[in-house]
Parts: structure tokens; C-alpha cells; sequence
DNA sequence: CACTATTATGGAACTGAGTCTCATAAAATA
DNA sequence: TATTTTATGAGACTCAGTTCCATAATAGTG
């Protein structure tokens, strides 16, 4: 970017905010994220918690940057003109990530691993993916002149990143490397929606019984504002615990 | 459920959770989520902070409820076995929201217009929706027995869940009702992928371009602590504003 | 080198969400 | 009416995040 110049005022800069990141990511790990305050890995790194925040708007961030995208543009542009979206997409990630430094490919593994274990972190993640639906829709629609509220342009975006969400879903159960799942799960989408031969079948009670009970768990179902009955439990409610 | 035996004590609780829900959704909707603070809400309803978080385990609790996921197991079972899975889910949302009662049925709709409007509420919902990749995944294999891994199964759950947020997207855009747009948009996907005989082509250098560019401005996954060179500059963090 | 303008830093005070504990008041039960 | 159960309010506490200000370090200039 701009690596002439490096200068004192800029070296101390980058060496602080590194170091603040290596101490958090030891401290996360070792005690889990919701565990470590920011006051302590401030003291870790040695400087002010106010030094803190000026390197990093949230206690999310110093975990949430990314390496991979920028090298993902390089691959992209790289393809044969006739490559469809879906695999350029694919091939894209994949190839951006094989082509990281080894010491960041690590490091990525690491942090994804992290991620994965605080739903602070998935969510935070999710949020300020540069990936997700709108900006996916966003970008396809700009560079096809098509219309931002297109239908068929917001799903495929939606398919896109929800094919991201299946393949961090498998690859936290499979254990296997986040970037051989997805490779997988996209090559999968492109031969078209799987279990699409599927019928409710004798499934349906199952299905339907299946879907009420997690309903009532997830939620409250109360019907709210006016008059509505609902279930209460005072002194119950109490969030429910982080799964570490 | 248990509706013999109002008495007293459950009236005063039933009252005092609605009266909460009310006047929290009253605010919320005045002065905005981020803008309404607890204290407020509870001295509305003219009861403690304490008793607040003893109703709802968080701020964002209180809108967070759900009237449609019971109904739909209902409708789900009314479907023929031959049904296909995408099909059977989709006429089971929309079904069980025309049958929600009038009121419930507004209320629902300024309730997902509120969660529209702040990203907190709208991180909260898809954390704790019933129907994230994860849950949606494991009923359909529990159901026809297939493993929790099972990539085709989880690609499906991701497709769906992705749909579903490609019909948020787009009822925030075009300012269509969501269930009438997540009607459209799966019965679309029940088509099959759209797009899929876009190739990168021209668009190759554009779209490079335009991911290098947002990613640049977001981020998701990565490395970069321990010796990695950054961007640092001290006192432009300051986390970016939520836009209302 | 000295002087001045920038800019990073630390400190302190503040807000707001969420937790915990304990004493009290109100409803249920007998 | 007496006793037990349970909802409530109050207060103190933790932690993330913000704001402001005084100070120290660096950059730039004559």
C-alpha cells in the first residue's frame, strides 16, 4: 500500500497494535474470550486500556481482520472471461488462501478455530463479513447492471453466503479445515440444490414435531403488547449460558 | 398449555410482561433501539430494573418473541407425504402466518420492521432463531436418518437459511412485506439456482475490483497478528455508526 | 540544534447492560 | 390467622465503550 516511509512514529504504531493482537489472541485462548478483559490485555501489552480502544473499536476486532480477501481480487481477476459466477467464487477463496504466507495460514486457522468458539465472536463475524448477503448482491448487481433489489441476484447472493454458513456448520463438526469444507460444499452447489428429490414423505410428523420443539425452545411466544397471556417465570429467564 | 388455574399471582405476571413488552416497543419504536435504555423501559412500566431482567434476560428479549414457528408444525402436518422438502417449507412459514390472528399478525410486522431497524436486534434474531443452519440441519437428518454431517444436508439447511435472508434483504429494499417476499423468493429457489448461466466475463476486472474494494472496508476471517504489518491509526477507530 | 506543530498516550469520569445479594412485601397454602 | 413460597426493589458490583483533557513523544522547520 504505502510502504515507502516507514518512519519511528509508524514502526511503534505497528508494533503496538501487533502486540496488543498477539496478547489477546494468547489470553482468548488461554482463558476464553468472554473470560479476558480488555483491561487485561491492555496491562499484557503494556499500554493504557484507552490505548486499547484507539487501536481497536471493540473487543471483537482484534481477532476479526482478514488477509485472504485482498489476495482473493488477485485470483478473481486471473480466471478465463467464460468461468461462471459460482465457480470463479469458489475457486476465488480457495486459491486466495493457498497462497497465503504459511505463518498467516496459520494464524488464520487459529483465529477461525477462536471465532468458532465464542457466539460473540460468530456474530460479530457474521456481521462485518464483507461477504455477506448485501454486499454480495450489491457487487453482482453493479458489475451486471442489474437493478439492487433483484430477485434472483439477492438469492444467489443468499445462497452464496449461506453455502459459507453450511460449510463453517460442517467443518466445526467434521474438524476438518474450513477451506477444504467449503471447496467442497461449493463444488456440491454447483451441480445444483441438493436433497432436492426429497419429500416429506413419512417424515412429516417427525418433521412437524421436530420443528414445534425447537420453536418452543428457541423463543418466548408470548403474544406480547396488549392483552396476550403468556407463559412468565420470573427468575427464570436469566441468559442462557455460552457454550464455550 | 397449562391454562387451568389463572390465579392472582400469574395475572399480575402476565400483566406485568405485557405491560414491559408494550411500553418497550412503544419506545423502541420513538426513540430507537440504541436510544432506549432499560431504566426507561422499566420506570415506563413502572416497575424496578431488577424486575425487568427478571422478565427478559436481555434488551433485546423483549421484541424477540414468535408466534409463527408453533403454527407452522401445524401446517406442516396437514401436507401430503409427496410434498418436496423445499416446497413443504415454504407453504409451512407462509400458511402459519396468514393464520396468525389479525393482531398478532400487525404486531409481527412491526416487529420485524423494529428488528430491521437495529443491527443489535438483528444480530440477536439470527442468533437465536430456531431456524439457523444448525437446527434446520439437524431435523432434516434426524428425520430421514442421516448423519449430522452429511454435507448434502447441511448445504441444504445453508441454501435455506441463505433464501431466508436474501428475502430479509429484500423486503427491506423494496419495502414489500417479508412473508410475501420469502413466498416469492423460495419459490424461486424451488426452480433452481438462479444465475447460474452468469459467467465472470466482461465483469472479470470489475468485479475483482469491487471485492478488493469492500473488502478493504469490512473484514471476516483472518491473520495477521503476530509480525503482520497493519493498517493502525490511532484514534480513527471509533467503532463505525449504526445506521438507523 | 532549538522551536513549534502534530499526534499518540494515559488518566479519570461517565453511561449503560447485565449480575448478584438481601431484605421486604405480597400471594398461596393450610 | 399463621406459615411458606415467590415476586419485587434497592444497592453494589463488573465490564465494555465513550469523552475529555493534560502530557509526552515524534515530526517538521528555520
Amino acid at each position: 500500500m504505502r510502504p515507502p516511509n516507514p518512519g519511528l512514529r509508524e514502526r511503534k504504531k505497528a508494533r503496538t497494535r501487533a502486540e496488543l493482537q498477539r496478547h489477546a489472541l494468547r489470553l482468548f485462548r488461554e482463558q476464553g474470550f468472554a473470560e479476558t478483559t480488555v483491561d487485561e490485555i491492555a496491562a499484557a501489552a503494556d499500554v493504557s486500556r484507552s490505548t486499547f480502544f484507539r487501536y481497536f473499536a471493540t473487543k471483537e476486532d482484534v481477532v476479526l481482520f482478514d488477509d485472504v480477501d485482498p489476495l482473493m481480487a488477485e485470483a478473481f481477476a486471473e480466471l478465463p472471461p467464460d468461468t461462471p459466477l459460482l465457480t470463479a467464487l469458489r475457486t476465488g477463496v480457495t486459491t486466495a488462501f493457498r497462497r497465503l504466507p504459511p505463518e498467516k495460514r496459520e494464524l488464520e486457522e487459529v483465529r477461525m478455530a477462536l471465532v468458532r468458539s465464542a457466539p460473540e465472536l460468530q456474530a460479530a463475524a457474521r456481521e462485518r463479513s464483507g461477504l455477506t448477503v448485501t454486499a454480495i448482491a450489491d457487487q453482482v448487481a453493479d458489475t451486471y447492471g442489474r437493478p439492487h433489489d433483484d430477485l434472483d441476484v439477492l438469492l444467489f447472493a443468499g445462497v452464496v453466503a449461506g453455502a459459507r454458513l453450511a460449510a463453517q456448520a460442517l467443518a466445526d463438526r467434521s474438524g476438518e479445515a474450513y477451506i477444504d469444507v467449503l471447496d467442497r460444499v461449493m463444488m456440491r452447489l454447483e451441480d445444483g440444490l441438493p436433497l432436492r428429490e426429497l419429500t416429506i414423505g413419512e417424515g412429516s410428523a417427525r418433521l412437524a414435531a421436530g420443528i414445534a420443539d425447537r420453536a418452543a425452545r428457541s423463543d418466548d411466544t408470548s403474544g406480547g403488547a396488549s392483552g396476550g397471556a403468556a407463559d412468565h417465570r420470573p427468575d427464570a429467564p436469566r441468559r442462557e449460558q455460552h457454550r464455550m
